[in-house]
DNA sequence: ACACTCATGTAAGCTGTTACATGATTAA
DNA sequence: TTAATCATGTAACAGCTTACATGAGTGT
């Protein structure tokens, strides 16, 4: 995998690994977690585990369906344990976004409890970076900013507090350790989508 | 412009409809929103600007700077107002994501208030249902569900809780006290709901 | 009869990115 | 002098979507 592949193909490889399922499997438990992630189309799904196939990182198997299409199981291999732990290792892209966040998390059981630790706080960084932009953009408002401006603002401030409560309130209940840690330094600039 | 034209370049529309800028300026401001909408690339945003430009939507005007490079700073004009405004009114694609939504928030000037007011109801209701569909998968855990998966739902419900509580008390604060618009002759009332 | 879900797949296109390129000004 | 910020722009490509195509079963 071209190391430029991001998220769908190892994300679709640790569900693999956690149960063999069919292209169709993973899109309704994908749909089931609303837009957390988003169900993939089928323009995209498919393709991908036509690659997976052909790296080795999974098998396939046709069940001919009795009364039903048939369906293609795909499996993942040992290849494909050993290309996910690799991805797994990695931090997780400089992406702010949730998806990638959830995507991580869903696979949980995929790395350690440490890693899930690791991961929350990883992400506690950036959230907090990003509200750190936003104050520093509340506290920049001025008379020619507009009423969409301040209330967008808010919005995203009362997100990312939110986020943040989560974020301190499941670490704890996953370590006898808080997390907090009153310095939030911004490292400003982490911001990219 | 297309039809088929989402984001960007109404979007962009929209900020130079408040005041003209540079493609720089509308750089920074993006960027000073942290990831709620994500600073376009230069990749992408000095095309629209020039596709805006093209289309008469928007003039040009190049400031040569003194010590600084020149600034080329867009203002908008009628026929942009008029295509701006043709996509305010129409709803927002059902793109259950942040970004259009900000976007949209972030225009709040451009729109007047019963469309504000409809704007946070449909993120509203769109909210909702996401959150919905997250309890029901809640109950749908059983024994085949790994920790990951409940650790996730856990996480997406708690943000669209708080994003609906965000909501209701918005929705509240501008429907208690109107807000303020130099032209604002518009239909006082928001019981359109 | 009609529409919808199950189930897979292809082709084309949209929206954005990264990487590259230029060039001047300011701070270490 | 080296790097960073200001400021604009192009070319290539990545990652996804929509629309299309197929075909069987299920429900109204």
């Amino acid at each position: 995998m071209p190391a430029g592949v991001v998220n769908l193909n190892f994300f679709i490889l640790g569900l693999l690994a956690q149960k063999p399922m069919s292209g169709y499997d993973i899109k309704r438990f994908m749909k089931s977690l609303g837009w957390l992630i988003g169900s993939p189309s089928g323009g995209s799904l498919y393709p991908v585990l036509r690659a997976l196939l052909q790296e080795d990182l999974v098998t396939v198997k046709v069940i001919p369906g009795l009364d039903k299409p048939p369906r293609k199981i795909y499996s993942i291999t040992d290849a494909g344990r050993q290309a996910l732990q690799s991805w797994t290792e990695q931090p997780v892209v400089a992406s702010t976004s949730l998806k990638a966040f959830v995507m991580r998390l869903l696979l949980a059981d995929s790395h350690t409890k440490a890693g899930l630790l690791a991961h929350l706080q990883q992400r506690r960084a950036q959230v907090a970076a990003h509200h750190a932009t936003l104050v520093k953009g509340a506290g920049n408002l001025d008379e020619g900013s507009s009423l969409g401006q301040r209330v967008a603002l808010d919005y995203g401030m009362a997100l990312a507090r939110a986020e943040l409560d989560w974020l301190d309130s499941t670490w704890e209940r996953f370590s006898a350790q808080p997390l907090r840690k009153e310095d939030d330094h911004s490292d400003g600039e982490a911001s990219g989508v």
